[in-house]
DNA sequence: AAGAAAGTCAACCGCCCACGT
DNA sequence: AACGTGGGCGGTTGACTTTCT
């Protein structure tokens, strides 16, 4: 570990003593010993005031770096570890609806911090993005995650909740029939359900912090590269549209596979949408009947046959 | 086996805003 | 009103790990 000492610059607004004060301060990854002090120091006097927290505690660290560290990393309540199908659709529905405001994403994803949450879209979602050759914030690929991931999600969510006592090929074959309207024609996604189901455990990096195989969003999107290498996009999956009347006997209400204060944030956060008149995915208070729209799911085919016509239309 | 590339995440930076004086 | 300060936020960096070739 490179623990440097470095000459800190003055930030805006600071007077002579805090000069004296910020040189020499401490830079980098946090030790044992720094992070016993801080929450020591926290446990009798309780936060805030960080800089001078940080002086009285006797951290070499900016006020700035103490609260980091605290709230994203030495809170109690900080949850670390997996995050789950439900909060990775929380995020994604969450953040179609206000965008990079991780903090107040964060406010309904109890224990995950900001920063947690923005590592995951930039890490996970931005990727995608990228191999969709089109801009994150882009109607294409917003369409992408509204109709193909998020239902994907879901199914991924009733199939765990539906296997836990099944067998990871039961797992499979639920996931393929769970839904006989969209089914999913890619191999590499029934390849993937079947390797990560039967690994039973998660994968944990040197951070400590899990990612679970089976959550992963990438396993919901297996069929991007075929995107993005000019395959005709209705492999991604096929939408029998004549047998839609179905579709309310096959699916369920995502919402009921959320804890119970996730649904009820979910409640709240559908309101506060209805309150807000900007143009979303959700265009009403029912998270869960708009998410498993078939007419939208039918739009987006339409769509997709659209583009279609017009590559080809390019290439001829 | 080894180097390159990609992925992950803790930590930092700079901007901004609220509040006190 | 103007200024100083603390703190919150989103964007970015870079160390480290994992995967690929």
């Amino acid at each position: 570990m490179d623990h440097r000492h470095v000459k800190v610059g003055l930030s805006r607004g600071a007077n002579k003593n805090e000069e004296e004060d910020n040189m020499d301060l401490r830079r980098g990854p946090w030790t044992v010993e720094e992070d016993f002090t801080l929450m020591n120091y926290i446990a009798h006097h309780g936060e805030g005031r960080w800089n001078s927290l940080a002086r009285c505690a006797g951290l070499k660290r900016t006020g700035k770096s103490c609260r980091l560290r605290w709230l994203n990393y030495l809170r109690p309540d900080v949850r670390r570890g997996n995050i789950t199908l439900e909060e990775q659709l929380l995020i994604l529905e969450l953040h179609s609806r206000w965008g990079n405001r991780w903090s107040k994403i964060a406010q309904h994803l109890p224990g995950r911090t900001d920063n947690e949450i923005k590592n995951y879209w930039r890490t996970r979602v931005q990727k995608h993005a990228k191999q969709l050759k089109c801009d994150v914030n882009s109607k294409q690929f917003k369409d992408t995650m509204r109709y193909l991931w998020m239902p994907r999600l879901v199914e991924r969510i009733q199939a765990a909740a539906a296997g836990s006592t099944s067998t990871a090929s039961e797992q499979v074959l639920h996931h393929q029939t769970i839904n006989p309207n969209m089914v999913p024609i890619d191999h590499n996604i029934n390849n993937t359900a079947v390797t990560n189901s039967s690994t039973a455990t998660s994968s944990e990096n040197s951070y400590g912090t899990q990612v679970s195989p089976v959550s992963d969003l990438t396993d919901c999107c297996y069929n991007y590269p075929q995107v993005s290498s000019n395959v005709n996009q209705q492999d991604c999956f096929q939408v029998n549209h004549q047998s839609s009347t179905q579709i309310g006997e096959s699916l369920t209400s995502p919402t009921g596979y959320f804890h119970h204060a996730t649904a009820l944030e979910l409640q709240a956060a559908a309101m506060d949408h209805q309150q807000n008149t900007s143009t979303q995915w959700m265009d009403g208070g029912n998270f869960s009947d708009n998410l498993w729209n078939i007419e939208d799911m039918w739009f987006l085919q339409q769509q997709l046959n659209n583009n279609n016509n017009n590559n080809n239309n390019n290439v001829i």
